[in-house]
Formats: C-alpha cells, structure tokens, sequence
DNA sequence: ATTGAAATCGGCCTAGC
DNA sequence: GCTAGGCCGATTTCAAT
C-alpha cells in the first residue's frame, strides 16, 4: 500500500476545488494521463480518503431556522453516545467530541426551540451543562496542507504503514498493518458471520 | 423568480448524497426527464444555493497534525474581522462567529503548538481569553430539511419573494426583491465601476 | 442527436525481489 | 529474469445538452 504523494494531494485539492473537472484536465494539471488520474482517484476511495461527492449548499441561503453552536457538558464516557444520537438529527450539521467530555454541535433550529431539539436525542437531566449561543456566521474551507496517510491497524491497532492492506467487509473499509492481521481479522469476521 | 418546491429540494437532497448520480437517475427519483433535471441544477447553481460540486474528504485518515477546537473571546466589533483572518490560515477548517463576539474555529496543528498557529493572524494580546480543546471526533452530516429560498435584497434588504430577480456582476451574484431595486443597484455599481 | 467525458482493455515500462 | 504496479493510447460506453 502506496502513501500519498503529491500528485494525490493535487488531485484532491483539484477535486475539492470542482469535482466536476473533467479528468483530462486534472491530468493536465498533474502532468498525467486522464485514465491514470481515474486509476488514482479510484484508489483514494477505495483506501476511503475520498468517502463521496458532493454538493457545497449555501445553507445561509435556505431558512431551516436560526443557526446556533451548542456545547453540552457530558460524563466522558458517555460522549461518543451523546454525540451519534445528536448527529443523526435532522437540525444538525457538524458535531465535535471534545476529549474532555463537551461535545459541540452546530444546528439550524426552526422555532428557536432549542431544548426541545435536544430533548428528542439526549436526557438532558443527565447532562452537566448546556450552553447554546446564536450563530452570527459559519463557514467552512476545507484544507489538505502536506497530509500524508494515517491508518490504524482494524486488528491490532498499530500504525498501518506502506506494508500494510486493505480489504472491505460488508461494504465496510479496514486496513491493517501486515498480511497476518488482515487473516486474522477476515477469519473471526467470518467466524462472527456465521454464528449470527 | 421561482422559490424552491419539493423537487428541488429532492434534488438537493440526492445531490448532497451522490453527486455524481446521473441525471437519469435523478430524473426516475423525482418523476421528471433528464433534461429537466439538469435545467434545475443549473437554476440552483444560478441561485447561489448549489455553491459548487466537491469531494468529501476523510480528514480523520489524514495525519496532519492533532484536531482542536479553538474558542477566542473577541471584542464584539473585531469578531468578523478575527474570524476572517482564521478562517484563511491553512490549518483550519471551520470558523464559526457567535452573536455573543466569540469565534469558534475547528483546525488541525501540526505540533501541537496552537498559540504559534492563532498568532500568524490574530494580536492575541487583544483578546479576551482563548480556550484550546482536544478533539476526538469532528462529523459533518448535511441536512436539507424544509428548505425554502430566504434571500435577502442586495438593495433595500427586504426578503425577496417570489417577485424578486437575481443578477450577476463580477462573478458576484445578487439577488434584488424587484426591478426598481435591481436598476438602482446596477446603476449604483455602474458608477462606481466608472469611477473607480 | 450530437458532443464529450469516463470506464475499460491490452500492452509497456519501471522497481523490487 | 520475473513479478507487480503504475501509466499510456485506443476504444467503447454512456451521460449531458
């Protein structure tokens, strides 16, 4: 497994930019040809760097509501909890988890009836504090800088470097740091399979 | 001009999921020809609402250096200003301004040395205080919801409704409640243009 | 229906064993 | 010398207008 070079970080940066630029013209740009350019963006999503395409929306522009920034005080070891139930609200936008135990999210709340929102995905009793504060304006600039790969072994844990490989289970990506990891992980995943 | 129904915002939506779902397929989703469909994006994009097409980047397998959300107490007339400033800097990637003069910015350090980071665009002397939390997990989950256009005019900052017409001058796009408003408007710019 | 982009395929070249 | 991986050019398929 190849880490990332600068001609993928070009591409990226080309992609983020307009994902709709033809591929001749980014190989152009990275002085390739257009059917290499595809090669690599296909690698960069199966290695899940690339998880999708999008649209950028103006969220500004479509009144869901009033933008605010939430921060609630959680008990650490209930954060990851709090905050996938958050996430998956329809209001909300981004969701950070603090590694203090405060996780942050941004919402467009339709009648300014914030607790309600909340009250749907979390026990608010059991939280230490809410904070919630207007949002006068959010903005996003997606950056890449000199971002080389950085994968955890699915078995062991350990840093996946370029010996390491990859492989997709239901639909779902792991890599790992050597050929033994990724066995031994396919076999108790199959093991698991068919015990289920 | 038209505000946005139901199928516009059904586009939307399987835009912001797949992007590059063709326009056939969209066209079956939401009972309409293919031709048809791509008449509407191009009204979207026209509108401002579809800023533009990018990729979704996995930051979280991109080492670049350690996730932090950074809040900075700000004089409630420099938040823009701050916020602005930040939001350029290469390593960060959200920047939110509160109604209340803090900024709230999401960025990746290399080294850990966030001070060293704010200081490339912010007298830090001047704030009030900043606060540097560790981030564990950052999402981004867009959301539609009930959409509807609320533009606001470029003019007399009326909402515009359905009365309303848009223009483009230097790439800029501006959206006006009426003709009269629109005519004064580019006449202003005219000027300015002239005098400039 | 026309235009043009993207996926595919076979062959070539290079690096590493 | 052999293998694997990356790239290219031509072709075909399919989407956009």
């Amino acid at each position: 497994m190849r880490d990332l070079d600068d001609t993928d970080r070009q591409i990226l940066r080309l992609l983020v930019a307009d994902a709709r630029r033809p591929y001749s013209d980014i190989a152009e740009h990275v002085d390739l040809s257009a059917p290499a350019v595809s090669d690599r963006i296909d690698r960069l999503r199966e290695l899940g760097v690339v998880r999708g395409f999008t649209v950028d929306v103006d969220q500004s522009l479509l009144t869901s509501g009033v933008p605010v920034l939430v921060e609630l005080g959680v008990p650490v070891t209930r954060t990851s909890e709090v905050a996938a139930a958050l996430r998956d609200l329809e209001a909300v936008e981004h969701t950070f988890e603090t590694a203090d135990g405060a996780v942050v999210v941004q919402a467009t709340v339709r009648d300014g009836d914030v607790t309600g929102l909340l009250d749907e995905a979390v026990d608010l009793e059991r939280l230490r504090d809410v904070e919630v504060r207007l949002l006068r304006k959010a903005e996003w600039t997606p950056s890449l800088g000199e971002a080389t790969l950085s994968l955890t072994c699915a078995e062991c844990s350990n840093t996946v470097t370029s010996e390491g490989e990859s492989t997709r289970l239901e639909g779902e990506l792991y890599h790992f740091c050597c050929g033994s990891c990724l066995t031994n992980f396919e076999e108790r995943f199959e093991r698991l399979q068919s015990g289920a």
